[in-house]
DNA sequence: ATATTTGCAAAAGGTTTGCAAGACG
DNA sequence: CGTCTTGCAAACCTTTTGCAAATAT
């Protein structure tokens, strides 16, 4: 579990300020189970810190990617740069479709797909996205079994 | 092959009309090889159709997506509304991190995984996306084996 | 003490909308 | 012809930038 407090200890350690500001984007980020855009976080932030200006997170947010300690969700709608809490190496996404919570996993075996298609495509692949979508227990059992965003689509 | 005669074949028997605006923004997609951002689909079909308007273009991406004549490429900064050729069922892509280029394949086996994640998470799977990303073999033989983006990096 | 960081205002993109004029079928 | 489509202008939203004031170390 990457809490607030190891976050920021990284980013001092980085030799960046940890201001209260930042503190407290840290701690909106760290304690989501979801996903969530730079407007989400900024309203968020908003309540505990209400006078950050919203260019303060983007800033933020801007940080915490170049230091790699946040990820992109990729959702249906144009994948905007939505946020999310800590990776740690190669790792892949879980993403509710109805509530947005996300789970990681790691292990993703494609090798013998991978070399296939480099066979086929005649590519040298260097990487992949991967990333399964469905209903979270939770909002299976309050929802039913289908769920209200039931879609089976694949993007 | 998804020719621009058989797109508006489908656009038409849609019950749309088929302006020379239209069949100027088909024309390019469907000869394009590689991922077309919108401003750059306006700038293509301008050179051939030089009095569109963007928002012309945008209402036609728009309607392709409506009818899923057209599919997101997603690449590593934002994932903007990059669109790119025709799909046609369940498929994936290869994208060529040097020039844009993708090359789509079918057949992804990941039952098994998908099985294990489901167990793991407690997730319903109802979905997945999947890309490969490397180098063509045009743009490996033109820049040698590395290449001018090699990076590895998975999104 | 000093280099970083903040926040405002404004700029910059990208995308959408209202509406009158124009064109496909 | 009637309805759908276009293109302009303007609205909108998100993200970035310039700069003086505030602040963490």
């Amino acid at each position: 579990m990457m809490t607030s407090e190891k976050l920021a200890n990284i980013i001092r350690g980085r030799g960046y300020k940890l201001t209260p500001q930042r503190r407290a984007v840290l701690r909106v980020i760290a304690r989501s189970r979801d996903h969530l855009t730079p407007g989400a976080i900024y309203e968020r932030v908003r309540k505990e810190h209400p006078g950050i200006g919203l260019v303060t997170v983007y800033r933020m947010l801007e940080l915490l990617a170049d230091l790699n300690l946040t990820c992109r969700v990729h959702t249906e709608d144009g994948c905007r740069s939505y946020l999310m809490r800590r990776p740690s190496g190669h790792h892949h996404h879980i993403m509710c479709t109805s509530c947005g919570r996300v789970v990681d996993f790691t292990k993703c075996d494609l090798s013998e797909l991978q070399q296939r298609v480099s066979e086929k495509s005649g590519f040298k692949i260097e990487g992949h996205l991967l990333q399964f979508n469905g209903l979270c227990q939770e909002c299976r059992e309050k929802t039913g079994a289908g769920g209200p965003f039931r879609t089976g689509k694949v993007w």
